[in-house]
DNA sequence: TTATATGCAAATGATTTGCGTAGTC
DNA sequence: GACTACGCAAATCATTTGCATATAA
């Protein structure tokens, strides 16, 4: 358990920027493309160093995906999501997070239960109107 | 929309046997083990083929992880999750599913709710114990 | 000053795919 | 017999890592 120092470099910083500024959630690579209008020189690889250690601190989030790539949240404080089916997209649910709902759970199970992550799934506006629009 | 045939193959048998009979949730890499000791010959690309195939059925369900490894739930049913942190294992969790979740985001969203996937976060006895010899 | 971070490129690991052959319906 | 699935190996894709250099504290 050593307590590593963290330095905040550039890179770190307009990372951790745009991660803030950006409403939706986005891929190690689209990360990369904004940072690199500001920092042409920054690596991919400094991209994904910095997603895990900014979200080893709790500062940002890594969300799970069905698919091998992973999405990152700017928002580190404890949220559920709506996923799109069809395009994949993911937004923040507008509901608050319910605590209560792992009580249940204590009763009923031996292990030692320390949170829950839920995420509905569902057609986002978008899709849903281009859904219609093939299907005449 | 293609209807398409699905031969009941050997591999293919096996492996829908094995992930009903194992009450964990298995990695490919596992499943592939498990049926190779009946079927010696069986491919890993195979056992990926048939496992995408079998998802996409709903026959079987395709778990999401934190890594980039995906594991795999002969369970088809709608059922919640619960994972340690430590381990990475992954169990159902002992709790019906709650579809009255979904019912307040469908007034506070745009979205078209079709679902929700609701997994419990904790730490599993086995690895609780051995937490504790390491303290102390 | 000195440990931490970077850029680059190569390595990794899970999963997918092309192709010729085998097996199911 | 026709069409789906298989085994094998090579390809893909996201992510990680080794190393020499640069930089924050």
């Amino acid at each position: 358990m050593t307590t590593r120092k963290i330095r905040m470099t550039q890179q770190r910083r307009f990372i951790l920027e745009e991660l803030r500024r950006i409403r939706s959630h986005p891929s190690a690579d689209e990360i990369y493309e904004k940072v690199r209008r500001r920092l042409p020189r920054i690596s991919l690889g400094t991209v994904y160093r910095n997603l895990n250690i900014l979200t080893e601190c709790g500062m940002i989030q890594r969300l799970e995906t069905g698919s091998a790539q992973r999405l990152f949240d700017g928002d580190p404080r404890a949220h559920y999501h709506l996923r799109c089916v069809v395009c994949g997209r993911v937004e923040d649910a507008p509901v608050e997070p319910i605590i209560a709902i792992e009580d249940a759970l204590r009763e009923l199970s031996d292990y030692e239960i320390i949170g829950h992550r839920l995420e509905f799934i569902g057609v986002c506006p978008h899709c849903n109107k281009r859904d219609d629009v093939e299907r005449g």
